[in-house]
DNA sequence: TCTCCTAATACAAAGGTTTGCATAATACCG
DNA sequence: CGGTATTATGCAAACCTTTGTATTAGGAGA
């Protein structure tokens, strides 16, 4: 491997010191403005960079921000959601000069803790923790270590988060509005296909969903909370297989946009439409919504800015030592109309 | 932030030289077996991980490896491809102790070159470069910074692969097998939605489409090459706008999935029905093709594979020094039979 | 002309690790 | 018991920047 150019060189050849070269590249005011054009001109014929390491060594920061997400999400059904996030999280940060480098997060004991891995290693500046199925100890560490961190998309009921950083979707609302949809639209025995999961979130749907029954005088049904996995199998099975209590119902709550595709395969299946004999509403807004036929109807989860607002919080704490406030927001999900929801009847 | 604990800190507590905890830490044969022991359980229980940095700028390595992609792949219609074969990656480096730091490579002028910044600053081990969207002189500064890489998925036609380490997919075996499929059961007259980019993949595709047709005494009719960019959207507004040309066939061969999918709701859209009124075939198995109606047959891109190979050969020529003869293969796609093209007729 | 100030640059230390070489300690052999 | 391997450890340099402090030169003011 070519030994690469250094500070050294640029100072040799510019004839002054490795100091005035780095303040020259770095527009520190110390330098003149002649010996600086001179200094960068050089630079750039020469193709210098910095060395990210030695800078990093002494800079304390290496530009470099970790996401962590929970080990399940790596499941393809979860992937599709994830992903839209991750993809926005990384242009943020690429504009500020940031990379990103994406772990998952295990509670399996004997595994590596990459987070623990990333902070003490001073791989990362910074975190970010989505879903943040994360342990309370976790946590700890971070504010221990002083390691700015924002948690983004959905809190864990057992984790305190008053003192954090977070971006949260109301999740709640997001299971209230699309329940209340469907009542508007003349539904009042509406089955709620739940995502079980360690992941609160759903529960906080479904949450929303038995508010809205309550607000519009209809009494929650504990036996038309059906619980999934989160797959389009299982939600296309569980369908299959509860045609009695299908058929008592006239709407379909579904927790996310995957279970809402396997449940409405299962009822054309059955040689039910959708919207005409039963009507479907999701939750996610993945892209892939819009070419199902039906088109789903769906909770659009705002993950643009999820991530603008995360990114932007956690790159002021890096800027700045003091410290600040936490940022808490609860972020409002909402419905966008298609066609699994038909008309109102 | 709170110092961090170093090896300085552990020789103190175990009363041995900096240089002796370094050894120990790293099994090295130099230091007596009592000793290790002795300080391995001190870095333990003191949370010690080495200084990432510091490490990098003494043993050149940085644990991380860039992902090179082109920008046009940005766009939605691309991602579904593109994300599974990067999750992938993501993961056989991680089993190796790497990260994977993502960024794509646009050629307009007066961007940075993201290839350069991450070589000069040393900021990567390697480099996986997929769909090879780069200039020839890109490649050049690499081979001459002694920069291990790989090309994957496809090669670029203006770009000089003899000396090049790839794993790159057949895709004009897949675009044959894609029409010979067709042809099998029945059908001459093929439609073929040919994706419209600066990748020569797609070319390869038809020209595979094509050679399938001669090899069965068909005569390629340019007209029935329609070219799209790729969008769910513009492959609907095709069959949408040229329908005399598609009465005139009985099977489409689009070049994508999502493609497909923008055909097929535009053939349903003119009460055609798929396959029964006209065959589908398409290419890449993204996981919504078995969730579509009618499923997809489509073409498999073995990406795990491309993954699993390119990141081994990568991995390989990290850890050894001498130069190894480049590995180049060329992986063969396959067919997934589902429902979109039907039976023979 | 001398002093003092300012502006520009240089010097040197620091950051945490690795590693070639020197040294010390132990064991071996005759 | 002297000498030589052998084994274990320590020393110090090196990796490349950044940055606080020292130095120098030049100009202003008296």
């Amino acid at each position: 491997m070519k030994r690469n150019i250094t500070i050294k060189d640029i100072a040799e050849l510019a004839n002054v010191s490795p100091s005035t070269v780095s303040r020259g590249l770095n527009d520190s005011p110390l330098v003149a403005e002649e010996t600086r054009a001179r200094i960068q001109k050089l630079a750039l014929e020469h193709g210098f960079s910095f060395n990210t390491s030695a800078r990093s060594l002494i800079t304390r920061k290496t530009g470099i921000i970790g996401l962590i997400y929970p080990e399940h999400f790596n499941e393809y059904q979860h992937s599709f959601y994830l992903t839209l996030l991750m993809n926005k999280i990384r242009d943020e940060l690429e504009e500020h000069e940031y990379d990103l480098v994406v772990k998952f997060r295990t509670n399996k004991t004997g595994t590596v803790n990459h987070i623990r891995q990333l902070v003490n290693g001073k791989k990362v500046d910074g975190l970010i923790l989505v879903h943040s199925k994360i342990e309370q100890t976790d946590l700890d560490f971070l504010h221990e270590n002083g390691v700015p961190f924002v948690l983004l998309q959905a809190r864990q009921h057992y984790v305190n988060i008053n003192r954090e950083n977070w971006v949260f979707v109301d999740h709640k609302k997001g299971g209230y509005i699309a329940t209340n949809h469907l009542i508007g639209l003349g539904h009042s025995s509406i089955l709620c296909l739940m995502l079980d999961s360690p992941q609160y979130q759903f529960a906080e749907r479904t949450e929303g969903y038995n508010q809205a029954l309550r607000d519009n005088n209809i009494e929650p049904d504990e036996e038309k909370i059906v619980i999934c996995d989160g797959t389009f199998e299982c939600s296309y099975n569980l369908v299959m297989q509860q045609q009695e209590l299908i058929s008592r119902v006239s709407a379909i709550f579904a927790q996310t946009d995957i279970m809402a595709l396997g449940a409405i395969e299962a009822l054309q299946g059955l040689g039910l439409s959708v919207p005409e004999d039963i009507a479907v509403v999701s939750y996610d807004d993945i892209e892939f919504g819009k070419h199902f036929r039906p088109k789903l109807s769906t909770i659009h989860q705002p993950r643009d800015q999820l991530a603008v607002l995360g990114c932007e919080r956690l790159l002021g704490m890096l800027s700045s030592d003091s410290t600040i406030p936490p940022m808490q927001r609860l972020i409002e999900p909402y419905l966008i109309v298609r066609e699994s929801c038909g008309a109102e009847r």
